[in-house]
DNA sequence: CTCATCTCAGGCTGACTGAGATCT
DNA sequence: CAGATCTCAGTCGGCCTGAGATGA
C-alpha cells in the first residue's frame, strides 16, 4: 500500500494509520514465525507460559489475549508437537495444566531473537530512540 | 483486552502492541461509521473522491488501499445510496468515473468531525502533543 | 443447583485469488 | 495481439457465539 498517495483525511487519522502499520506488522510476524510452522497465537501462548509458567487454558486465554476456544485448537497443535504439555489438575479436575517442555523453552529463545530482527525490519526507518518512543507511546494509549 | 496482564514479551513488542491499539481503533472507527450505514472501507473511498476528484474505480483502490474486487461492491451501494455516481467514462469506455454527489460531500464533512471524535476516545490518555507526536512516527514508519 | 472449565460446531467479516467480459 | 478495467464467484484466516460435557 503506498501511504503517501492516499488522501489526507486517512494519512493524517490515527486509526488509519494504525491499521496500516498493524498490517505490515502481521506480514513480518507471521513471516518469522511461519518458517517454525508456529502461528501468532501460538507465540503469545508459548510467552505467557515462558513468563507465568504452568497454568491453565482459561488462565492462557485472558493473559495471551485469545478466545478459549481458539485455544483449545492452537493447544492442540503445540502438545503435538511436544513443545508443551496437557494433563490435568490434580487440584481441580476441570481444568488442564499446560507446561512448557524443554522443547518449547528452547523455541521460545530462538523466537525472541528472531521477532527482535522482524521488529527491525518493520520500523527500519525509525532509529533506536523513536522506536522507543513509539513503544511508549503505544503502551500509554492502552494502558491508560 | 487487559494489556497490563500480558506478558512482558508481548507488553514490549511493537507489532503486538500495534495490534492492540489497532483493534480499538477498528472499534471506535465501526461504531461511529455505523451510525450512519457506512463500512470503513467506505469511508477511505469517500475520502478519497472528495480529495482527488472524480476517478477510475481503479484509481480509487488504488488510493484507497482497498482490493478492486471489494471496491466494487462497496461502491454499490454507495451509488444506491446516491452518495456518488457511477458512470462510464466517455474517454476510456472501460472505465467507471466515480463522482462524489452533494450528499456525498455534505456527510464527508460530518464524518470528518466524528471520527476526530473517535480519535478523541481512542487516544484519550494521551495529551494533544504526544498524539501528534504518535502520528509523526507511525507516517515515519510507513513512509521510509 | 450454580458456576467454571474445556471442547466442538458453526457464523461472520475482511482480505484476497482467479476467471471471464469488455474495451484500448 | 497484449494489456487495462470491471465484475463475480469463491477461498481463507482471524475472531466470535452458543451449546454440551465434565467437574468444583
Amino acid at each position: 500500500v503506498d501511504v503517501e498517495g492516499a488522501p489526507n483525511r486517512l494519512r493524517t487519522l490515527p486509526s488509519w494509520l494504525l491499521g496500516q502499520l498493524s498490517a505490515r506488522a502481521r506480514e513480518v510476524t507471521a513471516q518469522v514465525l511461519g518458517v517454525h510452522g508456529l502461528h501468532r497465537s501460538q507465540y503469545a501462548l508459548l510467552a505467557a507460559l515462558a513468563e507465568f509458567g504452568p497454568q491453565s487454558q482459561a488462565a492462557l486465554a485472558e493473559r495471551s489475549g485469545l478466545d478459549r476456544s481458539d485455544v483449545v485448537t492452537w493447544i492442540d497443535e503445540l502438545a503435538e508437537r511436544r513443545l508443551l504439555s496437557r494433563q490435568r489438575d490434580p487440584a481441580d479436575r476441570r481444568r488442564n495444566l499446560i507446561s512448557l517442555s524443554p522443547d518449547g523453552r528452547r523455541l521460545v529463545g530462538r523466537l525472541d531473537k528472531e521477532l527482535a530482527g522482524a521488529q527491525d525490519r518493520l520500523l527500519a526507518a525509525l532509529p533506536e530512540r523513536d522506536r522507543r518512543q513509539l513503544v511508549a507511546l503505544l503502551s500509554r494509549a492502552l494502558i491508560g
